[in-house]
DNA sequence: TTAGGTGCAAACGTTTTGCAACTTG
DNA sequence: CAAGTTGCAAAACGTTTGCACCTAA
């Protein structure tokens, strides 16, 4: 699931450029070199994920710069957080066509990425039926992958 | 949704002597105030909500009994631990006949619990095409909700 | 009597913030 | 030049832990 062939990095930038101007933030190379690097990962990305990889190209990034530079991400739509059971958030790049879940195996904490449109369709009928207009959903499934049952047996 | 009315609290209260006997833990007077309050409870409380109804009966129970009393709740898997948005873990009785997931207001932050069958069982059809043993889930709805539509327009 | 529990306060790890120096437009 | 941004270190936040005292069994 590689995240930079498939999908169109260009059209995040531009909704990100036209959130700065809208808001009169400026372009600094910091904030470039942290989303480009973001853009292009593979995503479930903790803070010091990013911090990490940001580094090898520009030293000089302090961490609350990562941080900062998440929450417009947030703020813009383009990146979501994620907790999953530990006390650290993840951020994934927030792609316009792309809504996926989770599966995640408790015993050796892998991540599978799915799609399903029938799962997604019943949400809706769900948030119909209570009058709620959706925004967005969060679905994680949680079991015991193929290589963890073959160790336990 | 009052929790207790239909719940069996004797089960749970059960359950709970069954694993402190089995692990050799005791039964306080602080155990027994902050677990009953507990059950009795409607769910999604942090621990300073839990804490401040504590309080009234037991002002002396300090935040970290609390603490300590809902791990162990959640190892003997009579509480779930849930994360929404905020940095509060909330927590909920674990009713053994029930598996419900949420659906939120972004504007108000109601909460609002339902169960589908469909997705469930949907939900299982998508782990067993990764070759995956589910053990558990988690579906978050997040929308707006009637109240705060009308407000809006 | 003794293993386990409590309350306090200090420690912890993650995230946020105040501030002086620095960039961007 | 004004307003936004940075890096640092300190603060804040929710949570966990060490310890001396207490209590259930």
């Amino acid at each position: 699931m590689g995240a930079t062939a498939e999908h169109d990095v260009e059209q995040l930038r531009a909704r990100l450029n036209d959130y700065m101007a809208r808001h009169g933030l400026r372009s600094t190379e910091q904030r470039r070199v942290v989303t480009e690097m973001f853009f292009a990962s593979d995503g479930h990305l903790s803070i010091e994920d990013l911090l990490d990889q940001v580094r090898v190209k520009e030293p000089r990034i302090g961490y609350a710069t990562v941080y900062r530079t998440l929450k417009l991400l947030k703020e813009c739509g383009l990146a979501f957080e994620r907790h999953f059971g530990d006390g650290v958030s993840r951020y994934e790049v927030a792609w316009s066509d792309e809504h996926h879940d989770h599966l995640i195996c408790v015993e050796c904490e892998k991540i599978i990425e799915f799609e399903d449109d029938d799962i997604e369709s019943l949400q809706h009928q769900v948030a119909a039926k209570h009058g709620f207009k959706l925004v967005r959903h969060k679905l994680e499934l949680y079991g015991i992958c193929p290589d963890c049952q073959a160790k336990q047996s």
